[in-house]
DNA sequence: TCAAAAGTGTTTCAAGTACACCCATGA
DNA sequence: TCATGGGTGTACTTGAAACACTTTTGA
């Protein structure tokens, strides 16, 4: 069987989020052919007859930002009958969080262009893409409040303003310095590095990194993250 | 074009809880037909050409229970190449949850026996089925400490005995009657009836209802439902 | 009068919230 | 020396948790 066979009817579309400058981002695709030539659209890929849908999502995210192995999670799978106009197609959404200085985004073959945009200021889409992209997000803000997935949008070191500035980004709210150092550090959950940064016109800031593995014991141990 | 054409490679599988007996059952069928006769499985269809997914869930549901317009929900699609071994085929998952009571279940025309199983004494199950239905169970119980959605498997009226030992059922823990009350009781979510229980052989308690008009309006000034 | 569940009250401790304030550093 | 963000400390309030107790009802 040819392994490049499709299902015809089924789809992966993959948000991609990055963060820098104390604001998220979000990856979105011009298409350079078809009937939505000229459209900006969530980068996705038909689902291969041979292929998890898991991989699907994989290979379109590998595809556009040369990156493996990050995190990446189904959230919502849309399937309005008349959500696609040429077909009936049904796609799984999936979510990913990247370290944005670690990639090179690159457009794929059928694309004209290939750009990050604030999410509080996004361009038409086609199909239902906002329906989704907005469902996408709400479910990270979701997510970040159970979940210790914040990390994955930074270095692998940072600051805790850093962090903070992601949770307010993410959450669209201010939140108490203060509290939120004495919150996260007694969590246990960051390790101190001992750097710090340089050549700021303010007092150097300690860098800490999150451990996975350092989580992964914590919950264990009956450790449930919550913020 | 026929309106019974079916996607080959999507289908729906929707796992139906109830409760009664302050225990958490879901609904199974006994496959009649095929290669997966004689087996227990999770009710599900293929999904119709000219179908929303939703309207292919609600299908399922009501042909199983005679119900529509119930709480209805996707939580996972599951697209693993070998779950499934006659075809490719992507399932859609959803979950429902009915007032055990008021349902008379009865089998498709292709199911041999269909039947309540309490959560915690599954029999084998088809496929990835089992995996599914974990899946669901965690999903579940995620959402109803974030949601008020555990109402819809009580009757219209219910004490607070009954909504406690729901949420123990659900979570699978002990909780404090004394304090569950208060905090229920204080977010003015339950509507006060006037009827007692009857012939009961200690104190009648009193029945109270959930009026989703009134979280909606809650919600509307801010209020968020947490356990 | 006993069992069983309804329903109330209280005490303790942990955690969230809102600040005020000092520290370090380059421009 | 000033602006800027780093970092600490405290007082107040809220809410979770544990548990003792009283009330009502049919058997």
């Amino acid at each position: 069987m040819n392994t490049n066979k499709i299902i015809e009817a089924v789809s992966v579309d993959c948000l991609i989020f990055g963060f820098v400058d104390s604001k998220l981002y979000v990856l979105l695709v011009k298409h350079g052919t078809g009937p939505t030539h000229g459209q900006w659209a969530i980068p996705g890929s038909w689902v291969r007859y041979n292929e998890d849908i898991d991989l699907a999502a994989n290979r379109v995210l590998k595809s556009q930002t040369s990156i493996n192995k990050i995190y990446l999670e189904q959230f919502k799978t849309f399937g309005k009958v008349e959500r696609y106009p040429y077909g009936r197609v049904i796609t799984i959404a999936y979510y990913a969080l990247i370290d944005i200085e670690k990639v090179k985004i690159r457009p794929g073959k059928s694309e004209e262009a290939v750009e990050w945009f604030p999410v509080n200021n996004i361009p038409d889409l086609a199909f239902d893409h906002k329906k989704i992209l907005d469902s996408g997000l709400a479910f990270l803000r979701n997510r970040i409040l159970h979940e210790p997935i914040g990390f994955n949008l930074l270095p692998p070191s940072f600051t805790l303003l850093q962090l903070l500035t992601l949770y307010e980004a993410i959450l669209q709210k201010k939140l108490d310095k203060s509290n939120f150092r004495k919150k996260f550090l007694k969590m246990d959950l960051l390790i101190e590095t001992n750097k710090h940064q340089k050549k700021v016109s303010h007092r150097a800031a300690k860098y800490y990194r999150f451990d996975t593995e350092v989580y992964d014991k914590l919950k264990l141990s009956g450790f449930i993250f919550g913020f």
